[in-house]
RNA sequence: GCUCCUAUCGUCUAGAGGCCUAGGACGGAGCCCUCUCAAGGCUUAAACCCGGGUUCGAAUCCCGGUAGGAGCGCCA
């Protein structure tokens, strides 16, 4: 059965650039039929937190990548990875080094200054005597002779020679396992079938597979996915904005957009720019990703967004929108109905960002006016126009869009207004900006007493 | 320095030797519509990194250059 993982390490938020790797892996994995994994690799104990694992379990939530089955901690495998180091030790694929870290260091020191690729040399390799007592690491013994070819999914035949790559550590001296060795073992033991990852892995690739023959595994198959850049070209950081995932929550965005975006980011299906999540399964294909990095564009995921939340059945919208509100000290709890508001709004909001603070009028009292619209409308003009709406207003009966359109049209007619003239004061007096939905539509969902209210409140 | 990867409008991309006068999308510009903001409609500017081959024919294949990126830890 296919197996795809995603294994990012628990040192900061998750990555932009990750959940777009663990959108391929996933997208891979259900086009297939098979499962999609997530292990934690929390070698790093100086740099791994809880807080970290929690903002991926998190991020990939918010997402919906949720793996297929409980996530595995490479912290909890350590006398698995011992195992099987011990066994390498005992079939002769691996050694020990009694290399010192200054022995290293100085071999390294060499090299470079020769111009020379810095690697380790091997001494050890052969050495006889075993030192009593010296700590030691212990090396996998790389092939010295022939080629080994990565077929990479995505970016096809990488062939390295053999003799470029060195004996390295798999255990280190404290007798914790290195990285490599641990991924190695990792995709071994959960029959990862495909490995799907950032690029910058690649280098690492033969030296897995190499490890996975000495073990007499079949190696699975690889593809690298190019990472994403910075607007500017250059590696993305914080520097540039949002980088982690949740971030993009926070900035109003659908995780539905953000899939979108990023399954369109080097990656494409002849002309379509929207896929719905069951297309994105069935359509994807690994092998026509783009085998070079792409930047990433703000205004693009706006877009992505907008198209999302226009034809977005509202109720499944309210739950992001609320969020927004709410976080900005709005209370939801009187007022319009949510989904209302969304049909309403939706248009005219790319973000739900935007939504939220171009509808919290519609929650909250209005306690101040943008000057500069009500410098335009709110003059002794717009005041009287207000004034005498609310008394045409305060007869209305049924207070719905169409009735609420033949009053206010039918006003402005009556003394031979513009519908501009009439209907920016009232903006203005029950939104506090010039901005809304066709006023008809604002006052209907605004309702008749608060309407009335702000009507008399502008007009004096 | 060494190894590996990459290269089409500003950006994301289509293009698998003739269909390319290089297509689409975002963004930009202009016009129309309009009660605001939008949305929508129409129009428009904008790219094959350079140089050699191969071929009747190259954005597409090959080689070289250039530029960018990744890796070269007892980090992951």
């Amino acid at each position: 059965m296919v197996t795809t993982r995603f294994a990012p390490s628990p040192t900061g938020y998750l990555h932009i650039g990750g959940a777009r790797t663990a959108l391929f892996s996933y997208l891979y994995a259900r086009k297939h039929g098979g499962r999609y994994l997530l292990r934690i690799e929390d070698t790093d104990r100086e740099r791994s937190t809880d807080a970290a694992v929690k903002a991926i379990f998190e991020g990939m939530e918010w997402l919906g990548l949720a793996a297929d089955e409980k996530p595995i901690f490479q912290t909890q495998r350590y006398d698995r990875y011992r195992e099987v180091a011990n066994q390498m030790l005992a079939q002769g694929h691996a050694y020990r080094c009694y290399c010192s870290k200054q022995e290293l260091d100085e071999m390294r020191a060499g090299q470079t200054a020769r111009k020379e690729k810095p690697r380790y040399d091997g001494r050890c390799r052969n050495r006889s005597d075993t030192p009593a007592g010296a700590p030691f690491t212990i090396r996998f013994k790389n092939p010295q002779e022939g080629a080994t070819v990565v077929h990479d999914l995505i970016k096809g035949d990488i062939e390295f020679q053999n003799a470029e790559l060195d004996d390295l550590i798999i255990v280190r001296s404290d007798g914790n396992p290195t990285y490599n060795f641990c991924v190695v073992v990792d995709d071994w033991d959960m029959k990862v079938t495909h490995v799907i990852r950032g690029d910058d892995h690649v280098n690492n690739t033969p030296r897995q597979i190499n490890i996975l023959k000495a073990l007499g595994a079949q190696p699975p198959a690889y593809g690298h996915v190019p990472m994403i850049l910075g607007s500017d070209g250059v590696k993305l950081s914080k520097r540039h904005g949002a980088v982690s995932v949740i971030d993009y929550r926070a900035l109003g965005f659908l995780p539905a957009a953000v899939l979108n975006y990023l399954v369109r980011l080097g990656w494409s299906h002849g002309d379509q720019e929207l896929f719905t999540p069951e297309e994105m399964v069935s359509l994807f294909d690994i092998s026509r990703v783009q085998k070079a990095p792409a930047r990433f564009d703000m205004e693009k995921l706006i877009w992505v967004n907008h198209e999302m939340v226009k034809v977005a059945p509202p109720e499944t919208v309210t739950g992001e929108f609320r969020w927004h509100l709410e976080r900005l000290g709005v209370s939801v709890a009187t007022g319009p109905k949510l989904e209302d508001v969304v049909l309403a709004q939706r248009e005219r909001c790319k973000t739900f960002v935007e939504m939220a603070e171009k509808s919290r009028f519609f929650y909250e009292e209005v306690t101040s006016y943008n000057e500069k619209d009500a410098a335009k409308h709110l003059t002794a003009e717009g005041k009287a126009v207000l004034a005498g709406l609310a008394v045409e207003l305060q007869k209305l009966a049924d207070w719905s869009a169409p009735a609420l359109h033949t009053v206010v049209n039918g006003y402005a007619e009556a003394r031979g207004l513009s519908l501009g003239k009439v209907a920016q004061p009232i903006r203005v007096a029950v939104a506090g900006m010039a901005i809304s939905p066709p006023i008809d539509q604002t006052l209907a969902l605004l309702g008749r007493e608060r309407t009335l209210a702000r009507l008399a409140a502008a007009a004096k």
